[in-house]
DNA sequence: TTGAAAGCGCTAACAA
DNA sequence: TTGTTAGCGCTTTCAA
């Protein structure tokens, strides 16, 4: 059927383990040995069969990728990263969608990857409690993106000071009745980019001596939807704000089709500002806290290779930059400026 | 270390090959031995190791995905819907990123998913004849999805038929001078999505007795910048069209931001549509032919587990529905409506 | 530096 | 209906 290293093997005039060893670059292996098994398994065109090798060895040379999703932007942006990186180091990897509550009770209840995997990378989950502690006693490495937890590793960027500098960018431009458009699907967990991005803006509106209205604390279903729905909401009191701070790119666009919609313009009569700097920003022209994506996906992957091969063995909590991009869709308050 | 079948075995008092019939769902199991076997797997926290499953069964239960990037709206939709037809037939997924000249090349050299994978879907790719030749001894199912090929099962729209009524929309709104935007990237072997794209077009400007003007037919890297570029080139000339039909909706949005710099007002001096509806198309307010993305990749998972259980023998190639979406962004020429 | 051989944890005949 | 047993194709001691 296959040609397995037995045949490599025969064709190099070696044994099966002298086959492995060269195969893997392992020492020991004399270099003109090495050189006719290589050319023996060129010439009979021998791959792997990676069950074998994982049922023997134990290692699998896979590596998991929960997520709650897979459609949208961020996602796909970090596992292009993580796809990259480990690809070079030679793992695969094995996609988990836990979108829905029943996929998510199965992964945490079940933890089916166990032994299919190396490593695991979870992306962009808020995590409950219960969760992570059904997390902690596997036995592998994980990863968390877009989060941290306490004894995890983690890639991500530092929401509240983002969420600050954001609301710190609207309150420089003279606006002092400035909204919080936010996410509200996780609220009940508490998911961490939303509720620190909520105190972020908060801290910065208090540092400049405005107090939070609550009626200026809007939440919807992350997506356009959502945020369109949360700015209507907004703007249908009769003390709208002259500018927002929308958690997510994806929500600010939302937001601009109903205050386009309203017959509002931006940035004259409502400033935006958001957070990603999503492929379309530039486009819609948004103004916004740019965070490295890729670039997430990418340090996740290293640090899951460094725990792999016992580079490192504690826990580190990667922090990334982000950036203010300024564009079209913040300007100053029609009061404070003539 | 961990708990294998035959612990499961002891703990159930039957022979570990019990223990495997009763947890595949297979006959001639007593049911009180099923539900005892069901019960000690739970209760000592039993999983599979998929490696000694599929040494000894020859199947691995999992499926390789191959597509060009990860990072666009079409491959995370397509792939949301393939994962979860997949995960529900008990498969998992495996991701193989091939958009590098360098990685394809190991990709189809190689075929290093030979024997990781029960089955491969090969996404929105255009291929070679020397890679499709590669694929096809192949001893598993191969299903394309936004393509097709002769002996390959696929999934796909009819881009011929949906540019033609793309540009006979535009012809219909009194139209004349009608350009074409379309992707660059793979002109040289024959991208079958651009290259129908673009037979489309012509077609329906022949029928309505137009001529294509080869200086109304542009095109730039697939995305937004390459859309603003090509944009850019049909609006530097002094005879410059009417009415857009870009091939790509992401293409339309960059088209659209030029348009938007150079004053021009759509659709009261330009018309545009494009093709997919985008997540964003409805905020952008763009006309475009919808097709069904998720849906795609559900039905070629769907298409690949038939193949894989021969309830299916024959290669099928699956034509989806579009549908004409009209928006804000196609309106009646200036010159034909006073 | 190389080889022999004992598993890794399952599945699939075959037998009972 | 259930059990026995021989692999599946590798890796990894241990010996040579």
């Amino acid at each position: 059927m296959h040609t397995t290293i037995h045949d490599v093997a025969a064709h190099a005039k070696v044994s099966t383990a002298t086959v492995s060893r060269a195969l893997r670059g392992m020492p020991h292996v004399s270099e003109s040995t090495r050189a006719r098994v290589m050319a023996s398994a060129r010439d009979l065109n021998y791959v792997i069969s990676s069950a074998a090798s994982g049922l023997a060895s134990g290692r699998t040379k896979t590596i998991g990728v929960a997520a709650p999703f897979m459609s949208r932007w961020f996602f796909g942006e970090v596992l292009e990263g993580i796809e990259d990186v480990l690809r070079a180091g030679d793992m695969d990897v094995l996609l988990y969608n836990i979108g829905s509550a029943n996929r998510r009770g199965r992964f945490f209840g079940e933890l089916p990857m166990r032994r299919r995997v190396d490593g695991l990378i979870v992306l962009a989950l808020p995590l409950s409690s219960d969760e992570l502690t059904a997390l902690r006693p596997l036995p592998m490495p994980v990863v968390l993106v877009g989060l941290c937890a306490d004894g995890f590793s983690s890639v991500r960027i530092d929401d509240i000071s983002t969420a600050t500098r954001a609301t710190q960018h609207l309150i420089d431009l003279g606006h002092q009745r400035i909204a919080l458009l936010g996410d509200s699907r996780y609220e009940s967990i508490a998911f961490r980019n939303s509720a620190e991005r909520r105190y972020g803006y908060r801290v910065a509106l208090m540092e400049a001596g405005l107090t939070p209205d609550p009626a200026l604390d809007v939440s919807g279903p992350f997506g356009l939807a959502g945020g369109s729905a949360a700015m209507a909401e907004l703007f249908g009191t009769d003390n709208p704000p002259t500018a927002v701070f929308a958690e997510f790119d994806e929500m600010a666009y939302g937001g601009l089709r109903t205050l386009r919609k309203l017959g509002l313009r931006v940035p004259d009569d409502v400033s935006i500002i958001g957070v990603d700097d999503h492929e379309m920003a530039d486009m819609m022209d948004l103004t916004t806290m740019r965070q490295p994506v890729h670039d997430q996906g990418r340090q996740a992957a290293q640090l899951l290779l460094e725990l792999l091969d016992e580079r490192r063995t504690e826990p580190v909590d990667i922090v990334m930059p982000t950036e203010l991009v300024v564009r079209g869709t913040t300007g100053p308050t029609r009061g404070t400026t003539p």
